[in-house]
DNA sequence: GCCAGATTTCAAGTTTTTCTGAAATCGGCG
DNA sequence: CGCCGATTTCAGAAAAACTTGAAATCTGGC
């Protein structure tokens, strides 16, 4: 194959990993751009400036400039520098489970502890504890709390998947994922 | 406290959690109208027609019954019937293990398996297997392989968690949540 | 301190998603 | 059957989310 239909080809599979990667960004709750210039700056590796993201990607400078800041708060994607260039570059994390911890982290923080804080403030609303409280407050109460177990229970997970030595997600994951049985399904890796 | 003023408390209790699981749902990828219906048919306990649902969320009846459908497809919701009415009723699964894993097993569903899918086809189209493939097919491959195996790995979870006897999901959350050391965390719970 | 290139901001425009309401359909009962 | 209340459907309206582009701001080198 010549050189040329083989980066022509190799562009088309990146296009379609960006492609499918943007699609899911978007069932995950973050924009479809962003989404892309992620899987663009990880599916190829290399450090890119805005003006490389805007060309590939076709959109505009200040979608970039926003999809950017974004992904550098998720922790995803870092500034770096070239030499005697002026402008800033940008890198995904390459680590596939250090990126995986890193969204775990974020989605945690966006789509768990907000419903905890509220959980809490409800259930200060709800006067459940007066003595002859009626038995709907308590039982309102009781559903509270049990929301409030599992989900809480789910954010110390997320703690401690994504915290410091965050390896452990990856063997915990592979340990529940096959050992003890329970499904049908034969272990995969 | 005379009875009228604890029942309106209660239903602002109720109203609080109904917002703020509604935000939550926006937050989940699912829309917020379908969420407050399963709030408030769950913190009730009780089963309601339509007519209840609209009135008390002020919603249209086309609004009422798209949302009662899709919570009936995810399993958290079902419909019910008393004795001589002819409208139907629904109440809402209220053990919250149940229901978190009625959502987990749908979040993976959407967000899991269309995205393992499209790394098989993307894949696929990059030959990376030819004596002769470039260096860069080849470290794509390998990019996305690593990606397949971490959400590989997250949908096996799901399905173990989510399948037959899901009930050990609350065992090995808490188990995890709490057990081995390895972050600097004192246990929480 | 000032210039030039680079980045950020944000009001206005565009697209996507959600909601409404009324017409069509359903289904049990006499 | 044919009726009637209940539910579903869906085209259009409304709301929410995203994107653009140009002006404002920043930054490093001289």
């Amino acid at each position: 194959m010549p050189d040329d239909a083989q980066s022509a080809q190799l562009l088309k599979a990146q296009d379609r990993f960006i492609d499918a990667w943007g699609r899911m960004g978007s069932v995950w709750g973050i924009s479809r751009t962003m989404a892309e210039v992620h899987a663009l700056l990880f599916v190829t590796g290399e450090a890119m400036c805005m003006d490389e993201l805007m060309d590939r990607l076709r959109i505009s400078r200040g979608n970039a400039s926003m999809s950017l800041r974004a992904l550098l708060e998720w922790g995803v994607v870092s500034k770096t520098h070239k030499d005697g260039e002026r402008r800033d570059f940008y890198t995904a994390e390459q680590d596939v489970w250090a990126m995986f911890r890193a969204i775990l982290r974020e989605r945690v923080k966006r789509e768990v502890e907000p419903l905890l804080e509220s959980l809490g403030e409800v259930r200060e609303l709800n006067p459940s504890g007066g003595k002859n409280a009626p038995e709907s407050a308590r039982e309102l109460d009781q559903r509270l709390e049990e929301v409030q177990e599992v989900f809480g229970l789910v954010a110390s997970l997320g703690e401690r998947f994504t915290g410091a030595n965050g390896q452990g997600l990856k063997v915990a994951a592979k340990l529940l994922a096959k050992a003890p049985g329970g499904t049908r399904r034969k272990a995969k890796a």
